[in-house]
DNA sequence: ATAATCAATCTGTATCTACTAATCATTTCG
DNA sequence: CGAAATGATTAGTAGATACAGATTGATTAT
């Protein structure tokens, strides 16, 4: 049994995490200095300045000379499909709900972009992800079988913070993934997708398509979005940071 | 006069990157390790490695414990409206080129969604992006007057690396932003569209609407681009650096 | 009351040090 | 000859220290 031995900025960076999403330390406060939370730890002023640069990247804090750091934002958001729709939505404060539509394990035809990803038989999750209740994205999560033993509707509740994909695949089938590539098309709605999202046949939509890997650049699951909406991104000045343009 | 004072993080850091963008190192071979590094740039290990980590963080390298630094990539791209699609194209070692179709100043009847942005008059920059001469996007540039005075059509070339609006706009007329917003729409290409691109009128498109903040979250441009092609997303495991799913 | 000054506070930058853990090439042993 | 052990190399983590530079608030002078 060897401990993977979590470092200790990384310890100290998710008990602040923890405490700011637990509202610990409110939205434009001011956190405690370097030094008194490096006391509060019990770790050197090196240590601590690792976790909060890793909170300022992220797009928690942002710090400033001689004032100190502050709460920027309890949820900054990526919009991505990497991203959980889950979260995003009930960041804003509305909710998320996630109708089943099918579970093929296998399924028996996928299309050519899915089989060209995986050289594997795959199970294809098909829901339909709402917003108060109104459809937004119709949603097919491809995985490999042999990653999702034992796959069954029961793992995919339609309400709660547990409908996400992402935290099912990870929680519950324990996949990691560390890189993806995802394209955005444009495409117009055929009749079984403008049924589902409530729109007219040949409505323009976006298709987004997405490829998980992991660590050692395996695809673990393949993700095909339909929306009418739009996607936003929000892009923060440390795009910028290395390549100026 | 005070003078700036680069960081000797950041003047490595830029050495490196020159180092690296001019072929000094090429892509998979691997650098002199941190301390040697050190060495050659007269710095600690600890400055080194900062800037070897930014560099990682942007997407230039990749790092092994005990094997060291490897160059990953030179041209690391974010494809979004923030990303020159002049360098885009030019290092897929194609040929990026922009037809002026009108400038105006100031322009006559901007639509809702710009003056929504700007509260003032502004000026227009149309033009259609080409990848070897094929129509690939068009684009409006919307800028307010105060901010591009003496704007005229010989600022756009056709051809060559200053064709790059964001180029144009900092170079020429000293305009930095440091925050964007972009929203990704899907549409059926109008008349006027449809013909630029070449296509078929009502075909499904991309329009991207991005707009580009300071500091202090002034608006500095705004972007709206149809494009008729897919946006590809590289997500690199930073995106779970932070905020697991 | 207002403005200028100053000191305390806090982050930014930088160095040196020490140890751990992964990697890789070499050597040794079966 | 091949596999296992070994040692050198290299990045990862962590600490103590020092000073520079920005900010803030209190004090003082006008």
């Amino acid at each position: 049994m060897n401990k993977p031995v979590t470092p200790k900025y990384m310890v100290v960076h998710d008990e602040i995490l923890k405490r700011l999403k637990s509202n610990h330390y409110s939205v434009g406060t001011r956190l405690p200095s370097e030094e008194s939370l490096a006391g509060t730890f019990k770790v050197s002023r090196v240590t601590i300045r690792k976790s909060l640069e890793m909170l300022v990247d992220a797009g928690y804090l942002a710090s400033r000379q001689g004032s100190g750091y502050h709460v920027d934002c309890l949820s900054p958001q990526r919009e991505t499909c990497l991203a959980s729709f889950t979260d995003a939505v009930l960041r804003k404060g509305r909710v998320p709900g996630a109708r089943l539509i099918s579970i093929d394990v296998p399924h028996p035809d996928p299309p050519a972009d899915v089989t060209e990803v995986f050289d594997a038989p795959v199970a294809r999750i098909h829901r339909l992800r709402t917003v108060d209740g109104e459809p937004e994205l119709l949603v097919s999560t491809w995985v490999p079988t042999i990653l999702v033993a034992g796959l069954a509707p029961d793992a995919f509740p339609e309400v709660g913070p547990d409908q996400s994909i992402l935290r099912i695949l990870s929680d519950r089938f324990n996949l990691a993934w560390s890189r993806a590539c995802e394209t955005v098309h444009p495409c117009a709605a055929s009749n079984d997708v403008a049924e589902h999202l409530g729109i007219e046949p040949g409505t323009p939509i976006l298709s987004v398509a997405c490829t998980a890997f992991d660590d050692t650049d395996l695809p673990v699951f393949h993700d095909q979005v339909f929306r009418a909406t739009p996607i936003v991104f929000n892009l923060s000045g440390s795009v910028r940071k290395t390549d100026p343009i």
